[in-house]
DNA sequence: TGTACATCAGTGAACGCGCGTTCACTGATGTAC
DNA sequence: TGTACATCAGTGAACGCGCGTTCACTGATGTAC
């Protein structure tokens, strides 16, 4: 009966990520899972040893489907740095139960050393992804000597990905989110051909403004 | 009896932290509180109404002490970029458990716009902070045109520390999230007087960039 | 296609524990003299 | 400084609910013929 049973299973993860959304993770109940789902709390024995794991396999499952389609989101290489930051902005939002859940996610595995490893493979997949749509216009670029490869820099849009993401939660507001992120990845990625930051200033600098520089 | 009524107090939200840090705050009970601070329920009772007020009550106290934290680290005006970054990874360095105890704290004012608010209302104070260091700096740097006021670099500053803030959970290595931290705002703050991004492919490209209007 | 049967997914009642909440109490703390 | 007293902070027992967990059961699903 692989059928049926597909079936409640995947009405119970639906149910659960209303229901962890809502209620975060740590409040959930099982019974409330059930009721949502419509079941009652003997399927979800049926089904999972823990809520634990129902958790888990929740996780696995949703950010699976979101590295697809940040992967899908950046195939077609851009041909300036605008056109990649629009590509990543789109192909990187985010609803904000995802990031109520997510982030619930990584307090989680945070606190349990096995769920951790996990999600850095997760992370790993999503930052190669990007690394690889990233690739082609990192060359033109010029930055800081540790986030020079494809996928230094692919970290670092995911780090500010992240710290935009804490401003969605605050304020909902998805488009403000948005234009925030894409000025944020500008200013990170948006460097000179040339190097900056010669030493100029032996006296008091250890090093050097690209002010000073010009001055 | 306002002295042994504030040692109580204190001692709750000690414990609280340690229990909220250990446990996420969804999961704790005021039980293992008030016997990680050696009391029995009814002392909590006597000071608080619920486990939300307490856990209210600890975060304004604990972000109060961590603003200030931050303001008096960056009190000496930085003379360039990098002494600037250096103060700011030092004044922004945070303990894990803090970390886990305020993104607990993140997720459940995201559930409700009341605690929001205070939230954002903390977050302003410390921007204002950062963005006082940071305008000595800013006026010689080149940023995106939504990034020029010392307020919104200082609210960038913000969302990569939040956004590095990820990587500590994961992997626990704090030396390596200071240098991560210091690499990402150095790539952030680190533009030069003159734009760039020169249109490339003016084929493909639909956004106007800062150079191309200037051109 | 229909019938009989076997399997197994989900039901719902039952049990019990953990813990939130209350409250009459005690003894610690401060005050008045 | 000492004593008597009033107040109030924290105690600990009691109650009960929510919910995790189990399990004998039923009826839905698939299989064999």
């Amino acid at each position: 009966m692989t059928r049926r049973r597909a079936q409640t299973r995947a009405r119970l993860l639906d149910a659960a990520f209303g229901v962890f959304a809502a209620r975060g993770f740590g409040r959930a109940s099982i019974e409330e899972v059930c009721e949502a789902a419509g079941y009652t709390r003997g399927a979800f024995y049926s089904n999972f040893d823990t809520l634990d794991e129902l958790f888990f396999a929740l996780y696995a499952q949703r950010s699976e489907l979101i590295a697809d389609r940040v992967a899908a989101g950046l195939t077609n290489s851009p041909g300036d740095l605008h056109e990649l930051v629009a590509q990543a902005v789109g192909a990187l939002a985010v609803d904000r139960d995802w990031v109520l859940v997510s982030t619930d996610f990584r307090l989680y595995a945070a606190r349990s050393p096995d769920v951790a490893a996990v999600l850095v493979a997760h992370r790993n997949k999503l930052r190669h992804a990007i690394a690889a749509s990233l690739a082609p216009v990192i060359a033109r670029a010029d930055l800081p000597a540790s986030l020079r490869s494809a996928e230094e820099l692919a970290g670092a849009v995911m780090a500010v990905h992240d710290g935009a993401t804490t401003e969605l939660l605050l304020d909902n507001d998805p488009a403000r989110f948005r234009s925030w992120l894409a000025d944020l990845l500008t200013a990170l990625l948006d460097h000179r051909e040339t190097p900056q930051l010669p030493a100029a200033n032996p006296a008091t600098a250890h090093t050097v403004t690209p002010s000073e520089e010009r001055a």
